[in-house]
Order: C-alpha cells, then sequence, then structure tokens
DNA sequence: ATATTATATGCCTATAAGTGCATATATGCA
DNA sequence: TGCATATATGCACTTATAGGCATATAATAT
C-alpha cells in the first residue's frame, strides 16, 4: 500500500531530480535531453536516468520528435498541478536561479522554438548566441 | 551541496513519515508518540525511528513533559510553512484519513489538553471512551 | 549503407534507508 | 529502592538508489 503522494516525493527527493523539475516549473517549456544537459551541467546519462526516474512516477510526459526528446510536465493530474505550483514557489535558492540562467541562455539557440543542436559546452555558448545574432540580422 | 529542500523530500518521501505528518497538519496539536502509535497502529519504534528523521530533517520539534514528548510541527522556516500548507491539500487519500479518524478517537481520551494514557489497544479505545465519559458525567 | 547525433540503458559498486527485535534510558510513582 | 511506563536506540538484515562508464538504440543526413 503505497502512496501516490509518497511516490510523487520520493521522485523529487534527490537534488539532481529537484533542479530538473525546477527548470521544468519555472520555464514552463518543454524541453528536451541536450538542453537539460546544458542547463545543470550534468553528465548526458546522469540526465537522461534521472528524467526517466519522474517519468516512470508520473510527473512528466516525454514527446519524441526525431532523435530529440520533448520532456514536460505531466498535469493531467490535479495533485500534480498542486505541486508544480507548490515548487514553483518554494524552489529557491542559488543552485536553482543559476540552473535558470543557463536554461535561459541555452534557450536562445533554439529556432522557431525547437532545439536544432546537441550539447553545446558552456564556454562556446557565447559565441553560438553571437553567431545566431549575426544569422538574424543577414536575413533581415 | 545539498538542498534544504531535497533534504525536506527525503524526510517526507516515506508513507510512514508521510501519515505522521498527516496527522500534524490535520490536527494542528502537538502530538506524543502514543497518540502516533495509536492513529497509525505501527509498531512503537518504528513510529519513533521516523519522528527522529522528521526532527533532525528540520519538520517537526520535540517539548519533553515527564515521560511524554510532544511533537509538533517546526514553523520557524518559512518554506516549513509553505510545505505545510501545501500538505494538508497535498495529503488526500483513504489512508490518510483514516489515521486522522483513529488520532480524533484517540485524543478524545485526553485530560485538559494533554495526553494521560499510553498505548490503547484499538478494540480498547471505545470502552476507555466511554468510562472518560462516565467519569465526566459523575463530576457534573 | 554508413556516419553522425540524440537519447537510453545495462552493469558495477558504494552507500543509504527501512524493518524487526531486543534492549537501553529516563521519568514518575508506590 | 524498585517497578511500571513512555520513548529512544543499537544491531542485523535486506532492499533501494545514485553515480560512473561503456555501450546500445534509433533517427537523420550524406
Amino acid at each position: 500500500m503505497k502512496t501516490l503522494q509518497s511516490t510523487t516525493f520520493k521522485a523529487i527527493a534527490d537534488d539532481t531530480r529537484l533542479r530538473v523539475v525546477n527548470l521544468f516549473v519555472t520555464s514552463r517549456e518543454p524541453l528536451c535531453v541536450c538542453e537539460i544537459v546544458d542547463a545543470l551541467r550534468l553528465p548526458q546519462y546522469q540526465v537522461s536516468k534521472h528524467l526517466t526516474i519522474l517519468k516512470n512516477a508520473g510527473l512528466i510526459i516525454v514527446e519524441k520528435d526525431g532523435t530529440w526528446g520533448y520532456h514536460y510536465l505531466n498535469e493531467n493530474n490535479p495533485l500534480n498541478k498542486m505541486l508544480f505550483t507548490f515548487l514553483k514557489k518554494y524552489l529557491v535558492g542559488e543552485v536553482f536561479d543559476d540552473d535558470i540562467k543557463r536554461l535561459e541562455m541555452r534557450l536562445l539557440l533554439r529556432e522557431e522554438g525547437r532545439c536544432v543542436v546537441g550539447f553545446v559546452d558552456e564556454k562556446d555558448l557565447l559565441i553560438k548566441i553571437k553567431e545566431k545574432k549575426q544569422e538574424l540580422l543577414v536575413k533581415e
């Protein structure tokens, strides 16, 4: 006799997974693995595993688009909705804020709302963003 | 680098401890171990251990009164207050409701708001409550 | 087809966590 | 002082979990 609530809390009772969930509740964007990897600066296999755990706990949903996998919060469950609302306020702190900053940078590389690059080393990110701005200028 | 939030979630990521916390957020009463034992119908050593975990996580505070130990929610922390408010709405379900019913019965045995008996087997509880009512009638 | 890329997963190891039982501590009372 | 009672804790056992590494899968593009 396991409660749904304890299953959920087990899923988020881990710093890495809290950081992942924080990305979702703050950005409210479907995110793909590589974007999360870059935001958290963790190995891909770690992020992938933790996403699977969150998925199995019913907290997130995955939609595949080619090789890319877009993950987003599962708001179908009323308990989940309550949880996410709560977490948005509850997850405060330097770690979480820093992750969001990196995610926001990383999302600048999207094209028409879609992820178009894989992992981007943090030191290359600013350069890539500049290139993208150049491209946009040329198009105009 | 462990976040406060993950520590907290680890503490409540367990069915038994969620049930304990549910007693607190619902009753808003300081409770002693024997009352919790009777409400949850779990061995005393289990309840005691889980209370220690909740205490170490900073979620509850204990105040000793003789052999009795009154446990109550630690509302000193703003994050905790948010959490408890959330949990009060979030912890719904048969298990939690049943626990509350048994706790409410059990609390009828208090005298002037204090616990005065140890463990009471569920089948003796109704009898004891009746005895108490008799006593009160005699006093009047 | 083959190479590239995005993501998932199997195996290993170390550590943590929950349960049960017995027992310790500590306070109150006769 | 000695006994009953409320609560805490140490030990043994078992299971769960996270991290690291290598590799598998699967879709795209050349």
